[in-house]
DNA sequence: CTGAAAGCGCTTACAG
DNA sequence: CTGAAAGCGCTTACAG
């Protein structure tokens, strides 16, 4: 009953533009330049009209707003994941990012269905968004829509876009890098890295920063020393298993991602060899449910992704704003978060 | 270079409604009634500026239109949950069920901070939404912004709302009675209960529906058939400790979410006990990175949020469409995913 | 410094 | 069945 009644007043009671700029006893155009910060107006009417608008709690409408200045201070967010490991803290950083320039972002998810993907940047056109920032699973894939040929500027985030675009994504043989340094300075000398699919490109990015860094240092590596397999527990689990059935067991190792680095852990606990006093183990990923539930807590790399997401933020809207930007591919740094490990 | 000049035709030659009746050599408001099968128009007249609308590649622009008709086709969509475990899956419910409505979604990811709630609120309300669905992560906890007294419909999903609203939720009791129900029929007497913190509302649900579901077939319950503890894995093990330090050794298990069961068949592995053959495991949340990854696969339960989510989106519908629906709690079954455990 | 007027791109009574 | 006109709530040249 009270929360209709107030409904309905502030509805019908939905005050203008027209209404502060009569309060004031101006015109339209003063008031909107006052409020705008626009124009010249002295500034003592500036802060009576402000004021006014204050008083009758003006709101202007952006729809309005929008119509005439031809930018809706709006974007579109395509993401084909909507399990959201990596994508949501990417979707925060952006809507956070976004947010303080008055910019909200449309949330499209449309799996893998490239009907799906066109309705929704139709519908988005149509409602005249700035820009679109496109976000996914996996860097090295495309998402299911062209993007190259709108009215409007788009970013890639976490996903693979066309070469005159940017394209935001971590620095994976950075990360590596931190990551091997890391058990290099814990005095190991016998590392392995034991990884995801050869599929992934990562995969293969990291594999290569992974050797180059062991070279750098003087380091010897043996023909086996990065294994390939899945992303999972098992497989952690599975190359220990393989690893110690040999003579050339390692003493430090860096994993693909926190899923194997655990199992890794597990299967190490396992036959009795303490980590990180015998082997130390770093793993990729931050993701704090299984590093932090990890015996002992999992040492491993933070992509960073909330600032990631800013970034592709904060990116587009200098594009929408008419600004040069590089187009390319950005790599972001990831960060060594030490643990138990 | 290509693509800039696309993009340049695209924005300048931006063709509207009055192209499309100049075309048609008929008035806008003509062309208007046509486009959208509103008012009398001869079908003739209409077809006619149907085929000259997609022959020029008309698109109305959304915001005159939302302008005019006082209803933006677009929802804000808050949350708390930037990690995105339960809430990601709602949120992609929300955005499928409401597109094909030609309805967008407005993310706004607002941590646990007020200043930012109402920032985002504040903004969605100038760009004229025409509801809000609220989600978070704890279904017993309010969002850190009151939505009570907005213009606006708003609907709760997974997250606690005011008694007069719709507040939509998973049925944990019928959960729970589906995951007993089935420790049950594998023949199991002796079940027990090991769950998360007594500070979770679904936790006290949970814990008296499966004390409820044990009388009602008639089982015997022990003091300590309920033991509470944290959500994780690390609980799981110690619990099946303390409980195998005793005499009245459970051979059902039911716990609160998939880390604990995790754990708990991780100890048994460990203690030789075979899962299922001497103990059934049932988990809750069908989180599949987790209940896929156990071995034996967990079997579980599937809260259905993206339902639940679709749900939230038609509901909100139904309201700014100013149909009347019953406010209270709404319960969505859940629904037992049988693995291996 | 201030305001009258036109315009953004649609829709909707109201006439004809 | 069709159209002229007003209006949605702003902003922006253009005058004064």
């Amino acid at each position: 009953m009270e929360t209709m009644s107030v409904a309905a007043a502030n509805l019908d009671a939905r005050i203008t533009i027209y209404d502060v700029a009569a309060a004031a006893g101006v015109s339209t155009a003063t008031a909107s330049k006052a409020l705008n910060g626009t124009g010249r107006v002295s500034s003592n009417t500036r802060a009576r009209i402000k004021q006014v608008a204050l008083d009758l709690g003006f709101r202007p409408n952006a729809l309005a707003r929008s119509l005439t200045r031809k930018r809706s201070f709006t974007v579109g967010l395509l993401t084909d994941d909507t399990y959201g490991r990596f994508t949501l803290p990417v979707m925060a950083g952006i809507s956070e990012g976004l947010i303080d320039h008055g910019v909200s972002v449309f949330l499209c998810a449309i799996e893998d269905n490239p009907e799906l993907a066109k309705t929704h940047v139709d519908a988005m056109l149509d409602k005249q968004i700035d820009g679109i920032i496109a976000t996914g699973k996996r860097v090295d894939r495309l998402l299911p829509v062209d993007l190259t040929h709108l009215p409007i500027p788009v970013v890639y985030a976490l996903t693979a876009g066309p070469d005159d675009a940017v394209t935001i994504v971590p620095d994976d043989s950075q990360g590596t890098r931190e990551a091997v340094g890391h058990l290099i300075r814990q005095g190991r000398r016998r590392i392995v890295h034991i990884t995801g699919p050869a599929s992934f490109r990562v995969v293969e990015e990291r594999a290569t920063a992974f050797t180059e860094k062991l070279q750098a240092a003087g380091l010897s590596i043996s023909g086996s020393a990065i294994m390939r397999g899945s992303w999972s527990e098992l497989w952690g689990h599975e190359a220990v298993n393989v690893l110690w059935s040999g003579s050339d067991r390692p003493d430090g190792i860096f994993c693909g991602n926190d899923q194997i680095a655990r199992g890794v852990v597990d299967a190490l606990r396992e036959r009795k060899i303490d980590v990180p006093r015998d082997v130390s183990v770093v793993g990729f990923d931050n993701w704090e449910i299984v590093a932090e539930q990890t015996r002992p807590p999992l040492t491993t790399i933070d992509m960073n992704l909330k600032e990631l997401g800013r970034q592709a933020g904060q990116t587009l809207m200098r594009l929408v704003n008419g600004e040069a930007v590089e187009p390319g591919l950005w790599r972001m740094p990831c960060t060594l978060v030490v643990r138990g490990s």
